[in-house]
DNA sequence: TCCGGGTTGTAAGG
DNA sequence: CCTTACAACCCGGA
């Protein structure tokens, strides 16, 4: 006598009811559903997700749970490491199918390893379906001959190889099984607060989680149809705030409250519509495979997320600067445009690309060359839209660790912004100190005569502070730092310098003339 | 071995 | 709006 089908739904990325396979496995024959999301202790400190982003995610629970409900079903909010806790959830529910998306993170992938085993141990079958990204990274890669390609050119040669993504997956039923009374057992299963996960801080940015803003956000932002042909990356204007100049899909893409595939179908139908669109890498479908690039590379390379041990990074002897570091973290650097950006990333969690470019390339080769892996750090926690993948190839890239390197290219964290926002409106936003300078000086406060700044009632150095460095000057000799470091081992990342005979294999990692190591 | 391209540099000059 | 010099990177293709 066969069991009845009893299927655990576990969600942990891919918060949506549209395109979701693993519903729809789980919907195969079950009699009994269990949709679940368990709050891993291990993400649940400040130090790691800010409060931003796990209000975001909050939202999120809470929207799915409310979808969820309006079928007749419910979501089990539940606590606890997912190894320790699944296998007793398929012993009291008598599962005999564990559904979830493939992840392809680090922690993701052996934690998701484990439960496998577990689950394959309490002979529950699992099905895992790839629905976070495009294409199935893993799949990608082989066809390249097992190495992901490490340029967007490479990227897109063999995406056309493939041809195009899959469609969404159908949508589910209106009426779901409803979840068996007494399932949680006395455990509570609601969305918590945020105080109830120990966060004591308030929430700060404008963007609501969840799959229904998410569709919301999607359709609001696809109905100009010729803003999606026209959009270029590059000639959006960072510092636009009050309407950001691209999407903001991006923390549900991260969260999975939208389909990538979708987003994808969506774009591809407007481009058919208007034959006369942009085209990647600066057009909109353009970004999301820039998104598919970083994973693809992301979750096929050794130690993706260090420079050592991670075959695609150059080794570049960066200084142990904490002052800088904080500095940079704490918006205290004395250059506006670059203390703004900081301050929107904490208030807001998110910023513009370039914004994210000018920060990104100040605090490591442009001035203070502090190790991109500090500024990572920095933007996973606090960024709403914090992707593994993403986060680490962009820093990577803009460190010129991996991916790009004319280091030369140095942005000015003077001039850059203000050819965008001459009158520094987004400066007077998001650093209030300094709203009532002139224009003339609103980007360079420390030029202004001391009259200016009293008539203005901001003191540099007391009231807001003076630059911690100068770029004219260190802008040039980190420029000559990098070119050192290139020269002196760092290595090309996809052809290694050969290792030198009087040099011995095991350098130090933290020898300035290192070479690259090799993941063979 | 050379050449052209590389999502998104700057400053100067038209 | 455009081009060019700056000083110069890696990579892939011819």
């Amino acid at each position: 006598m066969g069991r009845d089908k009893a299927a655990l739904l576990w969600f942990r990325k891919g918060l949506r009811l549209h395109d979701n396979p693993a519903l729809l496995e789980a919907l195969d024959g079950a009699v009994r559903l269990y949709p679940v999301f368990v709050l891993d202790p291990y993400f649940l400190k400040p130090e790691r997700v800010g409060t931003n982003r796990l209000q975001f995610l909050l939202e999120s629970l809470q929207d799915l749970d409310s979808s969820l409900r309006a079928r007749g079903s419910q979501l089990l909010v539940l606590r606890g490491n997912p190894v320790d806790l699944l296998p007793v959830l398929f012993k009291e529910w008598s599962i005999t199918q564990l559904c979830f998306e493939a992840d392809t993170e680090p922690y993701a992938k052996q934690r998701d390893a484990q439960v496998r085993a577990l689950a394959e141990a309490a002979v529950v079958q699992v099905h895992c379906p790839v629905s976070h990204t495009l294409y199935d990274t893993g799949e990608l890669v082989q066809r390249n001959g097992g190495k992901p390609p490490l340029t967007y050119k490479a990227f897109e040669k063999l995406i056309a190889s493939v041809g195009l993504p899959a469609p969404p997956a159908a949508d589910p039923p209106a009426s779901l099984p409803p979840v068996p009374s007494q399932a949680a057992g006395g455990r509570p299963t609601h969305v918590p607060s945020l105080k109830d996960l120990g966060y004591q801080d308030e929430p700060t940015t404008v963007f609501k989680g969840g799959e229904t803003r998410a569709l919301a956000r999607m359709a609001d932002q696809l109905a100009d149809k010729n803003w999606v042909v026209q959009f270029e990356k590059p000639k959006g204007d960072p510092a636009a705030f009050l309407k950001p100049a691209t999407t903001v899909l991006s923390p549900y893409l991260k969260f999975g409250c939208i389909s990538p595939r979708l987003f994808f179908a969506q774009l591809h139908a407007i481009e058919a519509e208007k034959p006369k669109h942009t085209l990647p890498p600066v057009s909109l479908r353009g970004q999301l495979m820039w998104r598919e690039f970083f994973y693809t590379v992301g979750a096929h390379t050794p130690n993706f997320d260090r420079m050592e041990g991670n075959p695609i990074c150059r080794q570049i002897p960066w200084d142990d600067n904490e002052e800088f570091y904080n500095a940079w973290e704490n918006a205290r650097t004395g250059y506006p445009w670059i203390d703004a950006i900081m301050m929107q990333l904490r208030t807001q969690g998110w910023m513009h690309h370039l914004a994210r470019h000018s920060v990104a390339c100040f605090l490591t080769r442009g001035n203070l060359y502090v190790s991109w892996e500090k500024g990572r750090d920095t933007f996973d926690r606090l960024l709403i839209d914090g992707d593994w993948s993403i986060n680490n190839g962009n820093w990577m890239w803009l460190s010129a660790s991996a991916f790009f390197s004319q280091y030369f290219r140095v942005y000015s964290p003077i001039t850059f912004g203000k050819k965008y926002d001459p009158e520094g409106h987004y400066i007077r936003h998001f650093l209030p100190v300094l709203k009532e300078f002139p224009a003339k000086y609103i980007y360079e406060p420390w030029t202004a005569p001391l009259s200016v700044q009293k008539a203005v009632d901001c003191i540099i150095g007391t009231n807001y502070p003076r630059p911690i460095v100068e770029h004219a000057t260190i802008h040039k000799a980190n420029i000559a730092r990098m070119k050192q470091a290139y020269d002196s081992g760092a290595g090309s990342p996809s052809h290694p310098s050969p290792q030198r005979a009087n040099e011995p294999a095991s350098a130090p990692a933290t020898s300035a003339g290192q070479k690259r190591r090799r993941s063979s």
